[in-house]
RNA sequence: CGGGCUGUAGCGCAGCUUGGUAGCGCAUCCGCUUUGGGAGCGGAGGGUCGCAGGUUCAAAUCCUGUCAGCCCGACCA
């Protein structure tokens, strides 16, 4: 196809949008790819289409590829199926409600895991008929209080998201292996520099779950990598490496130390440097225990819970909460220490938690054998060689301590650096809540209805496009990766010689012929302001029609790394067929 | 929800302090020149100055109210 840009859609602006903070969006705008019409609303010109549809193409035939059957649900949706699973109230602000004339509620879709499990109940009823697997590519809505970034966060975006339904624990983790193996080569096409950490599955229930997030400094999502492996994680599923456990027979005896003024550890360290004891102490050494309370689901009364943590750490409440999802956590309130005298604030120490029958959880760190200053349980005191293992027992451990930069990593390779994420893909183990709901079974061969697994799986597919522009880029514009560019190649006409013009023109129906996509600048305007534009929109390869052609020769330009090369008007489809077809995804 | 900023031509902005016929750059249109890095000269079109009310002979400008947007934070897929 050749595409002229003497009568395309586009504008392209010389400045940058006043609204456009981050490089996805200016540029998009700039190069007219996208136009705001409302906050978190954006059009999709025609060289967005192109991308747009571009990895749309790559989703699709990755998902089909692995079974996948499309499918396509209406955006609007009624009330019903979104009330029986809770979500019509669960899903809070962010949910799109909308009323139809006669006063019955309807909402915007901002995911579609009811209408998929409704969907298959509907139509299949025997365990012959799975497993199966169903997506969309759909437009979704969400309320977001505060879009930003352009289309990185919007209302209104497009999204794939898929489901597999499993009759057991085992199809479901086929299913998920599948998908997973499909996002990889997926993010891989589209030319993104991504990672898989895993992440909590939060309010969704379910299992196993792991987001793709596309590295970004601009990204919302903060998470962490090895400096010396391929791990990486969200904060909240860090697991910390628990040292050896030492031996408890060589340790000193524990010894209470009158300690006044010292309630946190900072002015604790400072008294016991101060102290001559012949050795010098650090916030490390020091064992804080930071009491908060914990409720079921379902439990009307808290509970106590001791959480004991390196004094040189701050509890991280995401990571706390996260370890003891679903339970609700708390800190404690004044009303909580006075009806539990023996909890001295300040001076709380492993004893007393044991002694009263609260739970203690601690820090992996700290294992048998590691002697600790920590609270005598009695107002101005810490006991100082603590030894866990021998003067307490703590009742096992929680990840709850702040991860911090430098710390080891998980797999035992490197250290641990915090990175930024577009989370460009998710996937998780959805289980049965939904199956449940609906009463989703397949009548199994012995004649007893099974309980259908489900699994759910998202790829923000206009997200992606800012992610990819987020990535590829450079002070002059955007620099898109072969699979996803809005033509194969852009063909400039530099001059107004007529010779160059046919020549061009010949050149790009060569192209044409051969199978390529052509973006020919057939414009009048000048040569300055059409490599400008090329730059700015970005296609891999630049071909400039000028000067040269009087020697019979083309100009073929790398948008990535500016490198041009003379090729004889007479290889030239050659030249560049070989070139897109090479790495064309 | 808290903090900051901004609403004036399609886009980017000035004008507002000190009220007096609406400006600049880019873009658009016409003419001539120009054509390998966002051209030059000359001309032209395009605005209920976010909205409502008030003060005034007179309001983009002052006052009151209101709406909207952007950025940071909180929250959240």
């Amino acid at each position: 196809m050749i595409t002229r840009m003497s009568s395309l859609f586009l504008r392209t602006l010389r400045e940058d949008p006043a609204d456009a903070e981050v490089p996805s969006h200016r540029l998009l705008v700039r190069a007219g790819y996208v136009r705001r019409v409302a906050p978190g609303g954006y059009s999709w010109l025609p060289l967005g289409m192109r991308v747009l549809r571009n990895v749309e193409r790559v989703v699709r035939e990755e998902m089909d590829a692995i079974g996948a059957q499309e499918i396509q649900f209406p955006a609007l949706l009624p009330r019903e199926p979104y009330e029986a699973t809770g979500r019509w109230t669960e899903y809070g602000p962010s949910l799109f409600r909308l009323k139809d004339r006669k006063g019955a509620d309807y909402l915007l879709g901002p995911t579609h895991e009811e209408l998929f499990a409704l969907t298959v109940k509907g139509e299949y009823s025997s365990y012959k008929d799975y497993p199966v697997i169903l997506y969309q590519i759909q437009t979704k809505y969400r309320d977001e209080e505060r879009p930003r970034a352009g289309i990185l966060r919007g209302r209104e975006f497009l999204m794939k998201d898929s489901y597999s339904f499993d009759l057991d624990d085992a199809g479901l983790e086929r299913s998920y292996q599948a998908h997973r193996a499909a996002y990889i080569r997926i993010f891989e096409r589209l030319g993104l520099k991504y990672v898989i950490v895993s992440a909590t599955s939060g309010a969704m229930g379910g299992s196993a779950s792991e987001e793709f997030l596309a590295e970004s400094d601009t990204g919302e999502d903060t998470f962490v990598r090895s400096t010396g492996s391929a791990y990486a994680a969200n904060v909240e599923a860090v697991t910390t490496p628990a040292p050896a456990a030492q031996s408890v027979e060589d340790k000193p005896a524990a010894q209470v130390h009158h300690t006044p003024n010292t309630p946190t550890i900072q002015t604790l360290v400072d008294f016991l440097n101060a102290a001559n004891l012949g050795r010098t102490f650090s916030a490390g050494d020091t064992l804080k225990n930071v009491m908060v309370k914990v409720r079921q689901p379902g439990a009307t009364d808290w509970e106590l819970l001791g959480v004991g943590l390196p004094g040189d750490r701050e509890v991280d409440m995401k990571r706390l909460e996260a370890s003891l999802y679903p339970a609700e956590v708390a800190l404690l309130d004044e009303a909580d220490f006075t009806a539990n005298p023996f909890l001295v604030k300040g001076y709380i120490g492993p004893e007393a938690l044991g002694a009263n029958g609260v739970r203690y959880l601690v820090d992996p760190r700290v294992v048998p054998g590691t002697a600790w200053v920590t609270g005598a349980n009695k107002l101005d005191h810490h006991v100082v060689d603590l030894v866990c293992g021998r003067d307490f027992t703590p009742d096992g451990t929680i990840e709850a301590a702040e991860v911090r930069e430098g710390d080891p990593s998980p797999d035992g390779t490197g250290t641990l650096v915090a990175a930024r994420g577009i989370e460009v893909g998710h996937i998780f183990q959805l289980g049965r809540k939904f199956a449940d709901v609906f009463g989703l079974d397949a009548l199994g061969p012995d004649g007893k209805p099974i309980r259908i697994t489900m699994g759910s799986y998202g790829i923000g597919v206009s997200r992606v496009v800012a992610a990819v522009a987020e990535q590829h880029h450079d002070d002059l514009g955007l620099v898109w990766p072969r699979s996803i560019a809005p033509a194969d190649v852009h063909v400039v006409i530099a001059g107004k010689d007529e010779a160059l013009r046919s020549g061009a023109e010949q050149l790009a129906a060569d192209l044409d012929a051969a199978g390529l996509t052509v973006l020919l600048d057939d414009r009048t305007a000048s040569p300055g302001v059409k490599f400008a534009d090329a730059e700015l929109i970005g296609v891999p390869t630049i071909v400039v029609v000028g000067r040269g052609l009087a020697k019979g020769l083309v100009e073929v330009k790398d948008r990535l790394s500016g490198e041009r090369t003379e090729v004889p008007v007479e290889q030239a489809v050659a030249h560049l067929t070989e070139l897109v077809r090479g790495d064309r995804g």
